[in-house]
DNA sequence: ACAAAAGTGTTTGGAGTACACCCATGA
DNA sequence: TCATGGGTGTACTCCAAACACTTTTGT
Protein backbone atom coordinates (compact mmCIF):
# COMPACT_ATOMS: atom_id res chain seq x y z
CA UNK A 1 0.00 0.00 0.00
CA UNK A 2 1.46 3.08 -1.35
CA UNK A 3 0.64 6.65 -0.50
CA UNK A 4 1.38 9.70 -2.78
CA UNK A 5 3.39 12.26 -1.06
CA UNK A 6 1.29 15.50 -2.46
CA UNK A 7 3.82 18.90 -1.27
CA UNK A 8 2.09 21.67 0.78
CA UNK A 9 3.96 24.69 -0.85
CA UNK A 10 3.24 27.17 1.64
CA UNK A 11 5.39 25.32 4.70
CA UNK A 12 8.80 24.27 4.81
CA UNK A 13 11.34 23.17 7.48
CA UNK A 14 15.16 23.75 7.45
CA UNK A 15 17.68 22.05 9.18
CA UNK A 16 20.55 23.73 11.33
CA UNK A 17 23.07 20.94 11.26
CA UNK A 18 25.55 21.17 13.62
CA UNK A 19 28.89 19.26 13.91
CA UNK A 20 32.21 19.56 16.06
CA UNK A 21 35.27 18.36 14.61
CA UNK A 22 37.49 18.65 18.03
CA UNK A 23 38.34 22.48 17.73
CA UNK A 24 35.83 23.97 16.16
CA UNK A 25 31.80 23.84 15.82
CA UNK A 26 30.67 23.48 12.06
CA UNK A 27 27.28 23.34 10.03
CA UNK A 28 26.55 21.12 7.45
CA UNK A 29 25.20 23.00 4.06
CA UNK A 30 24.68 22.06 0.60
CA UNK A 31 25.91 23.86 -2.44
CA UNK A 32 23.00 25.01 -4.79
CA UNK A 33 23.47 26.06 -8.10
CA UNK A 34 21.51 27.93 -10.52
CA UNK A 35 21.98 28.05 -14.54
CA UNK A 36 21.31 31.97 -15.22
CA UNK A 37 21.71 32.95 -18.49
CA UNK A 38 25.41 33.55 -19.77
CA UNK A 39 26.30 31.92 -16.03
CA UNK A 40 26.26 29.71 -13.40
CA UNK A 41 25.27 31.33 -10.17
CA UNK A 42 26.73 29.34 -6.84
CA UNK A 43 25.60 29.34 -3.47
CA UNK A 44 25.01 27.35 -0.11
CA UNK A 45 21.95 26.53 1.23
CA UNK A 46 20.47 24.63 4.38
CA UNK A 47 18.98 21.70 3.79
CA UNK A 48 15.28 21.69 4.07
CA UNK A 49 12.14 20.71 2.16
CA UNK A 50 8.73 22.17 1.75
CA UNK A 51 6.51 19.90 4.04
CA UNK A 52 4.53 16.88 2.33
CA UNK A 53 0.30 17.48 3.45
CA UNK A 54 0.22 14.46 4.73
CA UNK A 55 3.58 14.80 7.86
CA UNK A 56 3.72 16.83 10.66
CA UNK A 57 6.59 19.45 11.11
CA UNK A 58 8.95 16.97 13.20
CA UNK A 59 8.34 14.10 10.56
CA UNK A 60 9.21 16.20 7.90
CA UNK A 61 12.66 17.92 9.30
CA UNK A 62 13.43 14.03 10.33
CA UNK A 63 13.08 13.23 6.96
CA UNK A 64 15.05 15.63 5.36
CA UNK A 65 17.84 14.58 7.87
CA UNK A 66 17.03 11.24 6.79
CA UNK A 67 17.51 11.90 3.09
CA UNK A 68 20.95 14.12 3.53
CA UNK A 69 22.44 12.01 6.47
CA UNK A 70 21.23 8.36 6.15
CA UNK A 71 20.77 8.35 9.99
CA UNK A 72 18.43 8.01 11.74
CA UNK A 73 17.73 8.87 15.96
CA UNK A 74 19.26 12.24 15.76
CA UNK A 75 18.66 14.95 18.14
CA UNK A 76 15.82 17.54 16.34
CA UNK A 77 14.73 20.19 18.40
CA UNK A 78 12.42 22.65 16.81
CA UNK A 79 13.46 26.32 17.44
CA UNK A 80 12.02 29.28 15.76
CA UNK A 81 9.78 30.07 13.06
CA UNK A 82 10.99 32.46 10.07
CA UNK A 83 7.98 33.84 7.54
CA UNK A 84 8.92 37.64 6.40
CA UNK A 85 7.01 37.87 3.42
CA UNK A 86 10.36 39.24 1.90
CA UNK A 87 12.23 35.91 2.50
CA UNK A 88 10.56 34.47 -0.33
CA UNK A 89 10.96 38.16 -2.58
CA UNK A 90 14.32 37.43 -4.07
CA UNK A 91 13.90 36.25 -7.64
CA UNK A 92 16.60 34.04 -7.68
CA UNK A 93 15.34 31.97 -5.19
CA UNK A 94 11.69 31.52 -6.55
CA UNK A 95 13.36 30.72 -9.91
CA UNK A 96 15.43 27.86 -8.50
CA UNK A 97 12.48 26.99 -6.20
CA UNK A 98 9.75 26.59 -8.87
CA UNK A 99 12.52 24.96 -10.58
CA UNK A 100 12.79 22.20 -8.21
CA UNK A 101 9.77 21.42 -6.95
CA UNK A 102 7.69 21.94 -10.28
CA UNK A 103 5.02 24.40 -8.64
CA UNK A 104 4.42 27.99 -8.41
CA UNK A 105 5.33 29.59 -5.27
CA UNK A 106 4.21 32.23 -3.21
CA UNK A 107 5.10 33.24 0.08
CA UNK A 108 6.91 30.24 2.37
CA UNK A 109 6.56 30.23 6.37
CA UNK A 110 10.06 28.22 7.19
CA UNK A 111 10.00 26.37 10.94
CA UNK A 112 13.89 25.72 11.70
CA UNK A 113 15.04 23.34 13.50
CA UNK A 114 18.29 22.03 15.04
CA UNK A 115 19.84 19.10 15.03
CA UNK A 116 23.10 17.30 16.52
CA UNK A 117 25.40 15.02 15.31
CA UNK A 118 28.26 13.27 15.36
CA UNK A 119 30.72 14.23 12.70
CA UNK A 120 32.72 11.18 12.92
CA UNK A 121 29.90 9.07 11.93
CA UNK A 122 30.38 8.66 7.99
CA UNK A 123 27.02 10.83 7.00
CA UNK A 124 25.96 10.40 3.36
CA UNK A 125 27.00 13.59 2.52
CA UNK A 126 25.34 14.11 -0.61
CA UNK A 127 22.04 15.12 -1.91
CA UNK A 128 21.18 14.80 -5.53
CA UNK A 129 24.78 14.86 -6.45
CA UNK A 130 25.01 18.11 -4.84
CA UNK A 131 28.09 18.87 -2.47
CA UNK A 132 27.24 18.87 1.01
CA UNK A 133 30.01 20.34 3.16
CA UNK A 134 31.07 21.30 7.23
CA UNK A 135 31.41 24.78 7.64
CA UNK A 136 32.65 26.53 10.42
CA UNK A 137 29.55 28.71 12.22
CA UNK A 138 32.81 31.80 12.59
CA UNK A 139 32.99 32.09 8.67
CA UNK A 140 28.74 31.81 7.89
CA UNK A 141 28.38 35.75 7.88
CA UNK A 142 31.08 35.58 4.48
CA UNK A 143 28.97 32.58 2.91
CA UNK A 144 26.75 33.74 0.21
CA UNK A 145 23.19 31.85 1.90
CA UNK A 146 20.01 31.47 0.04
CA UNK A 147 17.16 32.99 1.31
CA UNK A 148 17.25 34.14 5.04
CA UNK A 149 19.71 31.46 6.08
CA UNK A 150 22.28 33.00 7.17
CA UNK A 151 19.78 34.96 9.68
CA UNK A 152 18.50 31.47 10.91
CA UNK A 153 21.46 29.85 10.96
CA UNK A 154 22.43 32.85 13.97
CA UNK A 155 18.84 32.24 15.55
CA UNK A 156 19.98 28.46 15.89
CA UNK A 157 23.29 29.35 17.37
CA UNK A 158 21.78 31.36 19.73
CA UNK A 159 19.34 28.83 20.39
CA UNK A 160 21.60 26.02 21.33
CA UNK A 161 24.25 28.01 23.11
CA UNK A 162 20.80 28.30 25.61
CA UNK A 163 20.12 25.04 25.45
CA UNK A 164 23.23 23.12 26.11
CA UNK A 165 23.66 25.77 29.22
CA UNK A 166 20.33 24.70 30.43
CA UNK A 167 21.27 20.69 29.35
CA UNK A 168 24.49 20.09 29.12
CA UNK A 169 24.06 16.58 28.92
CA UNK A 170 22.84 17.71 24.88
CA UNK A 171 26.97 18.34 24.28
CA UNK A 172 27.48 14.21 23.98
CA UNK A 173 25.14 14.53 21.27
CA UNK A 174 28.03 16.19 19.08
CA UNK A 175 30.90 14.46 20.62
CA UNK A 176 32.19 10.49 19.33
CA UNK A 177 30.91 7.75 21.88
CA UNK A 178 34.27 7.71 23.59
CA UNK A 179 36.28 11.04 24.23
CA UNK A 180 38.75 13.22 26.70
CA UNK A 181 37.90 15.70 28.88
CA UNK A 182 39.66 18.49 26.60
CA UNK A 183 37.69 17.23 23.89
CA UNK A 184 34.89 18.02 26.24
CA UNK A 185 36.24 21.49 27.35
CA UNK A 186 36.57 23.03 24.17
CA UNK A 187 33.22 22.17 23.05
CA UNK A 188 32.15 23.72 26.18
CA UNK A 189 34.02 26.85 25.57
CA UNK A 190 33.39 27.08 21.78
CA UNK A 191 29.94 27.04 22.48
CA UNK A 192 29.82 29.27 24.91
CA UNK A 193 32.29 31.68 23.82
CA UNK A 194 34.33 31.08 27.40
CA UNK A 195 37.96 29.92 28.15
CA UNK A 196 37.20 27.42 31.45
CA UNK A 197 39.18 26.12 33.90
CA UNK A 198 40.66 22.87 33.47
CA UNK A 199 39.96 21.87 36.95
CA UNK A 200 37.06 23.90 37.58
CA UNK A 201 35.74 21.77 34.61
CA UNK A 202 36.66 18.52 35.25
CA UNK A 203 34.79 19.02 38.93
CA UNK A 204 31.64 20.63 37.09
CA UNK A 205 31.22 17.69 34.50
CA UNK A 206 31.50 15.00 37.09
CA UNK A 207 29.05 16.61 39.19
CA UNK A 208 26.87 16.05 36.58
CA UNK A 209 26.75 12.26 37.43
CA UNK A 210 26.87 10.95 34.02
CA UNK A 211 30.32 10.40 32.98
CA UNK A 212 32.09 6.86 33.10
CA UNK A 213 35.74 7.19 33.06
CA UNK A 214 37.21 4.59 31.18
CA UNK A 215 40.16 2.18 31.57
CA UNK A 216 41.32 3.44 27.99
CA UNK A 217 43.10 5.98 26.82
CA UNK A 218 43.75 7.84 23.25
CA UNK A 219 46.16 6.61 20.53
CA UNK A 220 48.47 8.23 18.52
CA UNK A 221 49.10 11.76 20.08
CA UNK A 222 52.35 12.88 20.31
CA UNK A 223 52.66 13.78 23.98
CA UNK A 224 50.69 12.32 26.89
CA UNK A 225 47.93 10.47 26.48
CA UNK A 226 44.63 11.32 28.07
CA UNK A 227 41.92 9.27 29.65
CA UNK A 228 38.93 8.44 27.65
CA UNK A 229 35.46 8.93 29.47
CA UNK A 230 31.97 8.24 28.08
CA UNK A 231 28.21 9.17 28.65
CA UNK A 232 26.15 7.20 30.77
CA UNK A 233 22.46 8.55 29.92
CA UNK A 234 21.25 6.29 32.17
CA UNK A 235 22.34 7.83 35.24
CA UNK A 236 20.00 10.97 36.57
CA UNK B 1 -2.90 55.43 -0.22
CA UNK B 2 -4.72 52.27 0.77
CA UNK B 3 -3.52 48.54 0.12
CA UNK B 4 -5.95 45.56 0.43
CA UNK B 5 -5.29 42.91 2.99
CA UNK B 6 -5.11 39.49 1.45
CA UNK B 7 -5.13 36.44 3.55
CA UNK B 8 -3.09 33.34 3.18
CA UNK B 9 -5.06 30.84 4.40
CA UNK B 10 -2.16 28.36 5.07
CA UNK B 11 -0.61 30.02 8.29
CA UNK B 12 -1.91 31.59 11.35
CA UNK B 13 -0.96 32.65 14.58
CA UNK B 14 -2.04 32.28 17.97
CA UNK B 15 -2.18 34.38 20.94
CA UNK B 16 -1.69 33.02 24.36
CA UNK B 17 -1.99 36.20 26.54
CA UNK B 18 -0.90 35.60 30.28
CA UNK B 19 -2.54 37.64 33.39
CA UNK B 20 -2.78 38.00 36.83
CA UNK B 21 -5.00 38.98 38.99
CA UNK B 22 -3.23 38.98 42.41
CA UNK B 23 -3.86 35.40 43.27
CA UNK B 24 -3.86 33.39 39.61
CA UNK B 25 -2.16 33.02 36.53
CA UNK B 26 -4.76 33.48 33.86
CA UNK B 27 -4.96 33.32 30.36
CA UNK B 28 -7.51 34.80 27.59
CA UNK B 29 -10.18 32.82 25.47
CA UNK B 30 -13.14 33.74 23.10
CA UNK B 31 -16.42 32.03 23.28
CA UNK B 32 -16.99 30.61 19.77
CA UNK B 33 -20.43 30.02 18.79
CA UNK B 34 -21.72 27.69 15.91
CA UNK B 35 -24.33 27.07 14.75
CA UNK B 36 -25.34 23.34 14.04
CA UNK B 37 -28.52 21.58 12.81
CA UNK B 38 -30.32 22.09 15.19
CA UNK B 39 -28.54 23.28 18.18
CA UNK B 40 -25.62 25.91 18.32
CA UNK B 41 -22.65 24.39 19.98
CA UNK B 42 -19.76 26.67 22.45
CA UNK B 43 -16.22 26.16 23.44
CA UNK B 44 -13.52 28.32 23.64
CA UNK B 45 -10.48 29.58 21.41
CA UNK B 46 -7.44 31.52 21.70
CA UNK B 47 -6.92 34.57 20.14
CA UNK B 48 -5.52 34.25 16.69
CA UNK B 49 -5.96 35.04 13.15
CA UNK B 50 -4.54 33.39 9.66
CA UNK B 51 -2.06 35.88 8.82
CA UNK B 52 -1.90 38.70 5.54
CA UNK B 53 -0.35 38.18 2.86
CA UNK B 54 2.30 41.30 3.17
CA UNK B 55 2.95 41.29 7.37
CA UNK B 56 5.22 39.07 8.81
CA UNK B 57 4.66 36.56 12.08
CA UNK B 58 5.56 38.91 14.68
CA UNK B 59 3.02 41.53 12.85
CA UNK B 60 0.35 39.16 12.63
CA UNK B 61 0.72 38.15 16.69
CA UNK B 62 0.82 41.76 17.04
CA UNK B 63 -2.22 42.71 15.18
CA UNK B 64 -4.50 39.92 16.53
CA UNK B 65 -3.54 41.81 20.24
CA UNK B 66 -4.36 44.96 19.38
CA UNK B 67 -7.53 44.28 17.81
CA UNK B 68 -8.02 42.55 20.87
CA UNK B 69 -7.35 44.81 23.57
CA UNK B 70 -6.51 47.97 21.81
CA UNK B 71 -3.11 47.93 23.75
CA UNK B 72 0.37 48.51 21.82
CA UNK B 73 3.68 47.68 23.61
CA UNK B 74 2.53 44.57 25.01
CA UNK B 75 5.56 41.66 25.57
CA UNK B 76 5.07 39.41 22.94
CA UNK B 77 6.81 36.67 21.55
CA UNK B 78 7.09 33.46 19.45
CA UNK B 79 7.25 30.39 21.22
CA UNK B 80 6.68 27.20 18.89
CA UNK B 81 4.54 26.41 15.87
CA UNK B 82 2.11 23.58 15.79
CA UNK B 83 1.37 21.76 12.09
CA UNK B 84 -0.04 18.50 12.64
CA UNK B 85 -1.76 17.72 10.03
CA UNK B 86 -4.98 16.54 12.23
CA UNK B 87 -4.70 20.07 14.07
CA UNK B 88 -7.02 21.06 11.63
CA UNK B 89 -9.28 18.18 10.79
CA UNK B 90 -12.21 18.30 13.12
CA UNK B 91 -15.02 18.95 10.12
CA UNK B 92 -16.79 21.64 13.08
CA UNK B 93 -13.42 23.82 12.89
CA UNK B 94 -13.03 23.41 9.18
CA UNK B 95 -16.72 24.50 9.05
CA UNK B 96 -16.22 27.32 11.07
CA UNK B 97 -13.06 28.46 9.69
CA UNK B 98 -14.62 28.61 5.94
CA UNK B 99 -17.74 30.62 7.53
CA UNK B 100 -15.17 33.00 9.08
CA UNK B 101 -12.76 33.71 6.51
CA UNK B 102 -14.97 32.97 3.84
CA UNK B 103 -12.13 31.10 1.91
CA UNK B 104 -11.79 27.27 1.06
CA UNK B 105 -9.24 26.12 3.69
CA UNK B 106 -7.18 22.79 4.36
CA UNK B 107 -4.19 22.55 6.20
CA UNK B 108 -2.94 25.62 8.13
CA UNK B 109 0.25 25.55 10.42
CA UNK B 110 -0.24 28.10 13.75
CA UNK B 111 2.77 29.71 15.37
CA UNK B 112 2.34 30.50 18.61
CA UNK B 113 2.65 33.60 20.33
CA UNK B 114 2.96 34.00 24.05
CA UNK B 115 1.89 37.94 25.73
CA UNK B 116 2.09 39.23 29.22
CA UNK B 117 -0.03 41.93 30.53
CA UNK B 118 -1.57 43.78 32.72
CA UNK B 119 -4.38 42.60 33.89
CA UNK B 120 -5.85 45.43 35.53
CA UNK B 121 -5.22 47.28 32.28
CA UNK B 122 -9.22 47.92 30.99
CA UNK B 123 -8.63 46.01 27.88
CA UNK B 124 -11.76 46.26 24.99
CA UNK B 125 -12.03 42.63 25.64
CA UNK B 126 -14.45 42.33 22.91
CA UNK B 127 -14.33 41.06 19.58
CA UNK B 128 -16.52 40.90 16.98
CA UNK B 129 -19.07 40.76 20.19
CA UNK B 130 -17.87 37.83 20.98
CA UNK B 131 -17.41 37.39 25.05
CA UNK B 132 -13.78 37.36 26.16
CA UNK B 133 -12.94 36.05 29.06
CA UNK B 134 -9.52 35.66 31.51
CA UNK B 135 -9.63 31.44 32.70
CA UNK B 136 -7.50 30.23 35.29
CA UNK B 137 -4.94 28.20 33.98
CA UNK B 138 -5.58 25.35 36.57
CA UNK B 139 -8.68 25.04 35.14
CA UNK B 140 -7.72 24.82 31.30
CA UNK B 141 -7.98 21.06 31.07
CA UNK B 142 -11.65 21.36 31.98
CA UNK B 143 -12.85 23.72 28.89
CA UNK B 144 -13.75 22.99 25.57
CA UNK B 145 -11.11 24.58 23.24
CA UNK B 146 -11.40 24.45 19.60
CA UNK B 147 -8.44 23.19 17.40
CA UNK B 148 -5.20 22.31 19.69
CA UNK B 149 -5.46 25.05 21.86
CA UNK B 150 -4.86 23.11 24.77
CA UNK B 151 -1.81 21.78 23.86
CA UNK B 152 -0.72 25.22 22.53
CA UNK B 153 -1.76 26.55 26.12
CA UNK B 154 0.19 23.35 27.50
CA UNK B 155 3.38 24.81 25.62
CA UNK B 156 3.05 27.73 26.62
CA UNK B 157 2.84 27.62 29.82
CA UNK B 158 6.06 25.38 30.17
CA UNK B 159 7.29 28.23 27.52
CA UNK B 160 6.82 31.17 30.32
CA UNK B 161 7.99 28.95 33.36
CA UNK B 162 11.31 28.28 31.98
CA UNK B 163 11.54 32.15 30.56
CA UNK B 164 10.35 33.87 33.62
CA UNK B 165 12.99 31.84 35.69
CA UNK B 166 15.57 32.94 33.25
CA UNK B 167 14.79 36.40 32.51
CA UNK B 168 12.73 37.26 36.11
CA UNK B 169 11.89 40.87 35.19
CA UNK B 170 9.54 39.65 32.54
CA UNK B 171 7.28 39.37 35.87
CA UNK B 172 6.75 43.11 36.05
CA UNK B 173 4.84 42.82 32.64
CA UNK B 174 2.24 40.98 34.27
CA UNK B 175 1.99 43.24 37.24
CA UNK B 176 0.20 46.62 37.95
CA UNK B 177 2.89 49.72 37.75
CA UNK B 178 3.19 49.69 41.76
CA UNK B 179 2.91 46.62 43.24
CA UNK B 180 3.65 44.71 46.90
CA UNK B 181 6.51 42.39 47.57
CA UNK B 182 3.36 39.97 48.26
CA UNK B 183 2.35 40.07 44.75
CA UNK B 184 5.08 39.74 43.55
CA UNK B 185 6.30 36.74 45.12
CA UNK B 186 2.80 35.18 44.75
CA UNK B 187 2.79 35.52 41.01
CA UNK B 188 6.77 34.11 41.06
CA UNK B 189 5.55 31.08 43.15
CA UNK B 190 2.10 30.99 41.00
CA UNK B 191 4.45 30.45 37.69
CA UNK B 192 7.05 28.05 39.27
CA UNK B 193 4.36 26.11 41.23
CA UNK B 194 6.52 26.88 44.22
CA UNK B 195 6.39 28.33 48.29
CA UNK B 196 8.79 30.69 48.57
CA UNK B 197 9.87 31.79 51.93
CA UNK B 198 9.18 35.70 52.42
CA UNK B 199 12.81 36.59 53.81
CA UNK B 200 14.70 35.02 51.43
CA UNK B 201 12.47 35.84 47.89
CA UNK B 202 12.99 39.50 49.57
CA UNK B 203 16.58 39.74 49.27
CA UNK B 204 16.67 37.37 45.99
CA UNK B 205 14.18 40.69 44.14
CA UNK B 206 16.18 42.99 45.97
CA UNK B 207 19.38 41.52 44.47
CA UNK B 208 18.08 41.78 40.86
CA UNK B 209 18.59 45.92 41.68
CA UNK B 210 15.81 46.21 39.32
CA UNK B 211 13.45 47.22 42.16
CA UNK B 212 12.57 50.64 43.70
CA UNK B 213 10.88 51.07 47.10
CA UNK B 214 8.40 53.91 47.27
CA UNK B 215 7.23 56.31 50.17
CA UNK B 216 4.09 54.57 49.58
CA UNK B 217 1.91 51.95 51.04
CA UNK B 218 -1.18 50.15 49.36
CA UNK B 219 -4.62 51.25 50.75
CA UNK B 220 -8.10 49.40 51.68
CA UNK B 221 -6.49 46.45 52.99
CA UNK B 222 -7.81 45.42 56.00
CA UNK B 223 -4.53 45.23 58.12
CA UNK B 224 -1.30 46.88 58.00
CA UNK B 225 -0.91 48.09 54.89
CA UNK B 226 2.26 46.74 52.60
CA UNK B 227 4.95 49.40 51.37
CA UNK B 228 4.81 49.86 47.11
CA UNK B 229 7.38 49.18 44.65
CA UNK B 230 8.45 49.64 41.36
CA UNK B 231 10.01 48.60 38.76
CA UNK B 232 13.27 50.15 37.03
CA UNK B 233 14.12 48.79 33.92
CA UNK B 234 17.04 51.38 33.53
CA UNK B 235 19.04 49.83 36.18
CA UNK B 236 20.92 46.84 34.41
C1' DA C 1 66.45 16.23 27.54
C1' DC C 2 62.83 18.62 25.93
C1' DA C 3 58.23 19.78 24.28
C1' DA C 4 53.41 19.14 24.88
C1' DA C 5 49.56 18.32 27.14
C1' DA C 6 47.52 15.49 31.25
C1' DG C 7 46.30 15.30 35.82
C1' DT C 8 45.29 16.90 40.32
C1' DG C 9 43.38 20.28 45.73
C1' DT C 10 42.74 24.09 48.39
C1' DT C 11 40.97 28.50 49.43
C1' DT C 12 37.66 32.19 49.09
C1' DG C 13 33.42 34.73 48.20
C1' DG C 14 28.65 34.81 46.98
C1' DA C 15 24.17 32.77 46.59
C1' DG C 16 20.59 29.85 48.26
C1' DT C 17 18.18 27.91 52.22
C1' DA C 18 16.34 27.29 56.78
C1' DC C 19 14.36 29.44 60.44
C1' DA C 20 11.02 32.92 64.43
C1' DC C 21 9.61 36.97 66.37
C1' DC C 22 7.69 41.68 66.77
C1' DC C 23 4.92 45.45 64.33
C1' DA C 24 1.15 48.16 62.26
C1' DT C 25 -3.53 48.51 61.09
C1' DG C 26 -8.52 47.99 60.76
C1' DA C 27 -12.43 45.76 62.59
C1' DT D 1 -7.93 43.37 71.92
C1' DC D 2 -7.69 40.60 68.36
C1' DA D 3 -6.92 38.96 63.73
C1' DT D 4 -4.33 39.58 59.71
C1' DG D 5 -0.60 40.01 57.15
C1' DG D 6 3.99 43.10 57.05
C1' DG D 7 8.67 43.44 57.98
C1' DT D 8 13.20 42.01 59.33
C1' DG D 9 18.69 39.05 60.41
C1' DT D 10 21.72 35.22 61.17
C1' DA D 11 23.89 30.90 60.47
C1' DC D 12 24.94 27.08 57.39
C1' DT D 13 25.75 24.83 53.06
C1' DC D 14 26.96 24.53 48.49
C1' DC D 15 28.65 26.05 44.20
C1' DA D 16 31.73 28.89 41.31
C1' DA D 17 36.11 30.86 40.66
C1' DA D 18 41.01 31.64 41.24
C1' DC D 19 45.21 29.59 41.17
C1' DA D 20 50.53 26.16 40.07
C1' DC D 21 53.05 22.29 40.08
C1' DT D 22 54.18 17.43 38.88
C1' DT D 23 53.58 13.47 35.55
C1' DT D 24 53.56 11.02 31.28
C1' DT D 25 54.84 10.21 26.70
C1' DG D 26 56.77 10.81 22.03
C1' DT D 27 60.51 12.85 19.49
Amino acid sequence: METVNVYNPHVSVDCVVFGFDGEKLKVLLIERNIDEPGEQYNDKKLPGSIIYENENLDEAASRVLGELTGLKNIYLSQFKSFGDPKRTSNPRDIYWLENTTKMKIGRIVTVGYVALIKINRKIKIEEDNKTVQWYDVRDIDNINLAFDHNEIIHAALEHIRHTLKVEPHLMFELLPRKFTMSQLRILYDVIHQTHSDVRNFQKKMMQLHQLVMLDEVEKNVPHRAARLYKFDRKKL
